[in-house]
DNA sequence: TCAATTTTTGAATTTGTGTTCACTTTTTTG
DNA sequence: CAAAAAAGTGAACACAAATTCAAAAATTGA
């Protein structure tokens, strides 16, 4: 045996691949996952196209784990505030603005996360993690509901609404198409106050 | 000149056009839009490929055609529900049950017309279609709000959560992934109470 | 029936991309 | 430095699916 891995070896590794992921995540929020091609990745990461699969099995799981990051990031967000004190219309309130609000902030992965095409495999894991967003949200509800808060609904459909509604919202405005949203903040109370609305909490 | 289209041929042309949309839609009704290939289209209408292009100028374009006059007919649905007479209420009511009903019914476009990956000219009109749909319910809005019936909301956001809402809560129960809905009557009460709040009309 | 014309066919071509792999370069250790 | 092993390369390959087009079949009017 005259090879192991140095420590220095084993860094440089990882650093490739948190490039490729970078670079992937990069190329799917300017562009959405149809122009973060294999060649187009590595071309960004300053890698070979062989490289890419190096460091991951295929294209669909490299963008499985990519949406799976940007999601992960955006779960521990919410699920913080929705764990946190103040009343549950607070916290469904500070939720949605929060989200809303990063969405917009700039070139980032809401777009292709709400409706951008991509292949089976990333699909179905989109789906799953949108069922994950709406468990945040069920959470609060069911509090506010025991609470007394919130009048007594069906938690699991008002928290698949929920998620549509501010996705749904989003679309038009961070979508390719438009380019310029006139008044972020305006539409951030906007949605917030429909949430808020819909789910029999306090209007704001 | 000896050959001039007789009636009987213009009628055979008109068919075959429509056999093609209809099998795209059935297809499209299906699998989604991934499933219904140039190939598998030609197929199920019983032409060769080769005809798709007699009649469109490119699959993008039979997608778009396929996918307007299934929105067209739910427009037109919907229309004649929100300039139909009652309570701004009742008709925002009318119209979500009637749209989510049919999206349950069965095999149908809805899943397509919500989140299936198609490319990127299908899903302009896609997105645009939408935004067609949020017009309808800005209508029944602007209309409950000059009665009073509703508190004053911005509009367009409104109307987009509401498409977002319903459509959002029926992915999971029309979508490929599930099969079985439990209870299909209780999904369309909880969407439609969800969506009356939400604009603050009076909680049913 | 025949020739002109159009419609229809489907195999071949094109295209766009994901994936592979034989080869090169780099790293490691004796 | 040399040998062994791994990392890295990118052109070639594979594949699926849209599109084309030369040839075949069908239609029309005389």
């Amino acid at each position: 045996m005259v090879y192991r891995r140095s420590p220095l070896m084993e860094e440089r590794l990882a650093n490739n691949r948190d490039r490729i992921l970078l670079a992937t995540r990069k190329l799917v929020a300017e562009g959405g996952f149809r122009e973060a091609q294999v060649a187009a990745v590595a071309a960004l990461a300053g890698v070979s196209t062989g490289m890419i699969y190096r460091y991951f099995p295929s294209k669909a799981e490299l963008f499985v784990e990519v949406l799976g990051d940007a999601v992960g990031a955006e779960i521990e967000i919410l699920r913080e505030i929705a764990d946190g004190s103040g009343s549950a219309g607070e916290r469904l309130s500070t939720a949605v603005t929060s989200f809303v609000r990063r969405a917009l902030r700039g070139p980032n992965l809401a777009y292709a996360f709400i409706t951008e095409p991509v292949d089976p495999e990333v699909d179905t894991a989109r789906i799953r993690y949108r069922k994950t967003f709406g468990d945040v949200f069920k959470a609060i509800l069911i509090d506010g509901i025991e609470r007394g808060e919130f009048p007594d609904q069906d938690v699991d459909a008002s928290a698949a609404c929920i998620v549509g509604a501010f996705t749904e919202a989003l679309v038009g405005p961070i979508g390719p198409t438009t380019r310029n949203t006139p008044d972020k903040e305006r539409l951030v109370a906007s949605i917030r106050s429909f949430c808020l609305r819909a789910v029999g909490g306090a209007a704001t």
